[in-house]
DNA sequence: CCAAAAGTGTTCAACATACACCCATGA
DNA sequence: TCATGGGTGTATGTTGAACACTTTTGG
């Protein structure tokens, strides 16, 4: 019975993540430099281990990149084209996750040689990671769309301006900041704090911060909640 | 430098395909027996081949079953617990796809001891097929209720009372007649035909079908569609 | 006191929902 | 002729886009 696991080939099984970080002007990606080829950059990666699950396996990699750990991690897809990488063939299961910037800037780890690109300026990538990065600004774009997972992004507090921001950056355009102050605010997902940020602006904008009760069962009761309307 | 390869552990690959059919009453789910365990179902699946893209294998394997191509194939998930498969490691790419049941009807493969299963009742499945089946339910329903994918469910010909029985066995509810016939039209995708179906209602519903040039250029463009709407 | 950014209010059009009503036809 | 399902129309409320106006405060 053995017979039909054994006469099939294995494979090696790499896991890659596209790390987005938003430093209050664009949205960018976190690059690692390849040692073997310096003018290549890549996406941070690592071989699944044997006793790990694909997403324990993603997040060890994150956190020996950058330090961090409880971060938004999700799959996007399993790259698996015969030649994706030339060597020898190895399926890759792509990741991407939301960092906090600064929580970032702290915790880098010197063992690699990493650096924020642009979304709209990248590199040339190492084998198919280009298309990986393409793929996870379409998925992010595709959820933030109807899912609050722009805060993931952000600092713990934040202002209604700096949200803002973020969503341009992320969809490439200019919201009109009156609507959507109002829209993100009819969630009732922000909490309005008493301080106010300063230095920025003369008046001053206020800090928010995220319901993370609200926002935890937003999550769980997603599906029902997209499943509703109805468009083909 | 191929030692950074060498080192690792190579892990076997599967593919598992949720296939979705819609006989005119609910919506189902194609299963096959494990000659192994008689009371056991499972998912349609198969190994990776040295020479093959994921989807490639994903397309071959449903074509030995079903002998059915140019179907509607899209890759839902990687599984990779590590106690999945209780016997050998196993990582699993799952696929879901959306077929004609009246096409496979002819075309059954008799290697296979299969039969479909309505998704609100459903056996016990092998190892982790019961999680594939429900998150491919749940993207079958984010997707649909975007996407105009639900014909690939229906016959080249068919009526709107047919659509919107799809619909209510899709989201387990029941949509307005009148309300939905007026969205569905609206998009414009749906060209109708002069011939009416008979037998079923005395009156009889005309025959539609999609516009496959204009459903071609919507697949295409749909991510600038969906991008739009601003809703965290 | 004024420029610049933050915040509030108003209007209008588009769309979804909930129905009422008429149509066609087989039994 | 009438029951049954198919098709069209209409009123109402909600939502989103566009934009005018007021507020705050550092220079």
């Amino acid at each position: 019975m053995l017979d039909q696991y054994r006469q099939q080939h294995p494979y090696l099984l790499a896991l890659d993540s596209i790390i987005f970080g938003f430093d209050g002007e664009g949205l960018k990606v976190l690059l690692v430099r390849r040692g073997v080829e310096a003018e290549t950059w890549s996406l941070m990666g690592g071989w699944l281990q044997p006793d790990e699950s694909l997403e324990q396996a993603a997040a060890r990699i994150l956190f020996e990149l950058t330090g961090l750990t409880n971060v938004y991690l999700e799959q996007l897809y399993a790259f698996g084209d015969p030649h994706r990488d030339p060597i020898v063939r190895t399926i890759s299961v792509a990741y991407f996750s939301l960092v906090k910037v600064a929580d970032y800037e702290s915790k880098l780890s010197e063992t690699f040689q990493a650096r924020w690109f642009s979304i709209y300026d990248l590199p040339p990538l190492l084998f198919d990671h280009g298309d990986m990065v393409s793929l996870a600004i379409r998925r992010l774009r595709y959820k933030a769309a109807q899912h609050p997972i722009g805060f993931e992004l952000l600092p713990e507090k934040f202002t209604i301006p700096q949200l803002k921001k973020l969503y341009d950056a992320i969809y490439n355009t200019e919201f009109d900041r009156r609507n959507f102050s109002r829209k993100i605010l009819s969630t009732h997902l922000l909490i309005k704090l008493d301080e106010k940020q300063k230095g920025f602006s003369k008046k001053g904008a206020f800090y928010y911060r995220v319901d993370t009760e609200k926002y935890r069962q937003l999550n769980h009761s997603f599906l029902n909640f997209i499943a509703s309307p109805l468009a083909p």
